[in-house]
Formats: C-alpha cells, structure tokens, sequence
DNA sequence: CTCTTGTCGAACACTGGTGTACGAGTTAGC
DNA sequence: GCTAACTCGTACACCAGTGTTCGACAAGAG
C-alpha cells in the first residue's frame, strides 16, 4: 500500500511518538491543541505538520492506532464454548478499552464524517456481532431484537460504567461484573431466567 | 429570589425567544455560537448580551428551562401498579426527551461545572429512583445491582437508541418497544423470567 | 563525506468566536 | 407624552487555534 520510500529511522520515531503523544491527550481532553500534542511528544509543532497535513489527519491517525491495538490485543480471547461465557470474557478483557479511548472517539466523531468512524470500527464490530449471533442461534440470546442493536446497548453499557466510575459511584474493580451482569440479562430471550454471574465463573469441563 | 424589579413586558417576550431559540439551536449543534443563537431568536447579538452575562449562563439557562418543562410533562404518567408495567409507561413518555435534549446535553457538559448539571437533573433523578426502589422491594427488579447502576443503564440505553435512529438502522416507532425490552431484562433478578413485552401491554384491571 | 531528509523556532496571515462600548432609535409604563 | 427601559447595528479589542513560510541547523543513508 504505501507508495512512499521508507521515511528515515529517523522520522519514523517522530510519527511512532506523535501518534502516541495523540492518543494519550486526545484520551484526556478530546479538545487537545496541535501544539498541546506536539509538546507532549517531544517534538516541534512544524514537525508534526510536516507528516500530518491537518488536525484532522492526525485524529484519524490516533484512532486507526488505538483501534488496531486493541483489536489485536482482542484476538487472544476465547470465544469458543457457551456464548454467554465467551461473552463474560470478551467484556472482560474489552470494557476498559472501551473507557480509555472514550475521549478520543469523541474527538473523532467532531472532526471526521461518520462514515469514517464506522469503516474504523469495522473490525471490532464484526466480532461481538459474530458471538452474538452464534448465541442467537444456539438459543441463548434473545432474537426478538437485532443484532445492531445489542451490539449497541452492550457498548452504551459500557460507556455508563465509564461514566458511573469517574463519578465516584462504582469502583474500577467492579465495573466489569456490573457490565457482564448486565448485559447478559439484557439478551436474555423472553421467557427465559436471568443467569446468575456465579454460573458463568465455572472454569471449562 | 428574584430581588430584580419585575422586566417590561418587552424584554420578556425577547428572553423567551432567546430561550427557545438556544434550546433548538444547541439541541441540533451543541457547539452553536452566540450569534447563530440571536439569529434564531429574531435577536441582536448585544440584545441577548444583556440579558445573559456570557454564554456559559445562557447554556445553564437553556438547559434548566428543558429539564423543568420535561420534568413537568412527566408528572402526567401514572407510576402506580406493577413497576414494570409503570417503567414501560415512564420509558415510553421519556425517551424522546432524552433523544431530543442530548445534544443540548453535550453542550451542558463542555462548559457547565459537573456539579451544576448533577443538581439540574435532581428532580427527574428522584422520580427514575423511587420507581426502581419500589420494584426491588416488590422483588421484580434485581437488587444485586445499586441502584444508580441501574438508572444509569437505562439512560445509556435511550442515549443508545438515539444513536441508532440516526444511523438509521431503527426506525422511531420502534425505539420505545426495543428500550422497554432490553431494560425490562436488564432489570430481573437473576434465576427470575425475562418477561415478555406483551405481558406489560395489558390494560389496568 | 556528502547530500538528502528531517527538525526546529520564530514569525505571519487568517479565521471564528467572545465580550464590550457607543449612539441612535423604539417601546412600554405610568 | 415623558421617561426610563429596552433594542439594534456597527465597530472594536482580544484571544486561541490553524496552517504556512523561512532560514539555520542536525542527522541518517549511501
């Protein structure tokens, strides 16, 4: 993909430490300044716009990364075995990724076409959506609702536990049970009893 | 409160405009400026300059006035009977408050002392809260959960369903049937049946 | 070693918003 | 119908951010 000559060693660490510099403001205030990015990386504004054309490009940038890592960091969870305890360990692993770049979507979705944002997500999406319908098809989650839409309500979840954590009403250590307690009730089918977190701690036959 | 001798009728009229013309004007943009906001009211800029000291005050005015007309309207709903059947009635006069007003929300929250938007939000609050104490009491709503947990989860789920009507993957008229649903489950108690929607569409006896 | 590629700081033009000042013109209240 | 309250437009000072230009200087690649 990449026409372009490999840039120098020396560049590449500029671009590898204003992408990091990104993430880490733009996770902290979603309103960050290019020079408030640029000093936090170490490097001079000017440089920054010469590998970034505009703030815009640099948002986009900071997400794609962020989002690649976690995506990858994702694909050692186990989704195999009773989706509702596949699901149990995909929160687990994914709530707190989803609290720390709250604040860099937000930055995105004032700067870039919505669009954009969802072909980013594509990745991720694709796997909750996959688990979800495994679920559905083995009876365990409810199918009276669509799939976009509980996809939808486990992320919003999430962010409320983001939120409930920093308003000092739940505890970090918490959040996910709460989550996982949650949700998984909420795609309970109709009809069918609410399971109980314990049943879901027992570790595979 | 007001020591303030009472305003000629002539500057009532022009801070109601303004009044409703911010509401509007934020609730589409929430980053919309002063000027556009005078614009919509049929308002100079220095006219509303007068009235309100700087647009913090403004924003903080827009929203109390949303939030007391909303809290007012709700007053209407019946939260008698069986709290599932009273939730479903309450989700379904409140959701397109939440919908409507989120944006208005956001700007809140960009420029409003958290704090001040927590005491805007007392009195709706009280009411969501009192609903749910009286179901766990009752046993139909899970109490392995606090309860701000659980007030939290239903406003992200609204705030979710928002999101997916303007992504157009849910139409309107089905967004308070799909919120019902998820919280409804949401709420049982574990080892408790999810209930079916059509149980709560029964008439009072 | 040399030459291309990067980096840096300072300076500049531009944009868009906020809040204030002035002076002339209207309008409600009594 | 007089007066105080209100409105309006224009203009101003100010600020913060964006993106660009310039020239001097460092550092990697061959």
């Amino acid at each position: 993909m990449p026409q372009t000559q490999p840039k120098r060693a020396d560049a590449q660490r500029s671009i590898a430490a204003i992408l990091e510099a990104a993430t880490e403001s733009l996770s902290r205030n979603p309103d960050a300044s290019v020079s408030e990015i640029a000093k936090a990386a170490g490097v001079g504004r000017v440089t920054l716009y010469g590998h970034f054309p505009n703030r815009a490009d640099l948002v986009d940038a900071a997400l794609a990364h962020a989002i690649e890592n976690g995506h990858a960091a994702l694909d050692a969870v186990d989704l195999s075995g009773d989706p509702r305890q596949a699901l149990a360990r995909l929160i687990d692993s994914s709530w707190h990724l989803v609290d720390r770049f709250r604040s860099l979507l937000q930055a995105a979705q004032s700067v870039l076409p919505p669009g954009r944002i969802r072909a980013l997500h594509a990745g991720p999406a694709e796997r909750v959506q996959g688990l979800i319908e495994r679920g559905q098809a083995e009876g365990v989650f409810r199918s009276d609702l669509p799939v976009s839409w509980l996809v939808g309500s486990m992320h919003s979840v999430m962010h409320s536990a983001a939120d409930e954590i920093n308003a000092g009403r739940v505890a970090t250590g918490e959040a996910a049970d709460f989550i996982t307690a949650t949700v998984l009730a909420a795609f309970t089918p109709p009809g069918r009893p609410v399971p109980a977190l314990t049943e879901l701690r027992q570790s595979q036959p």
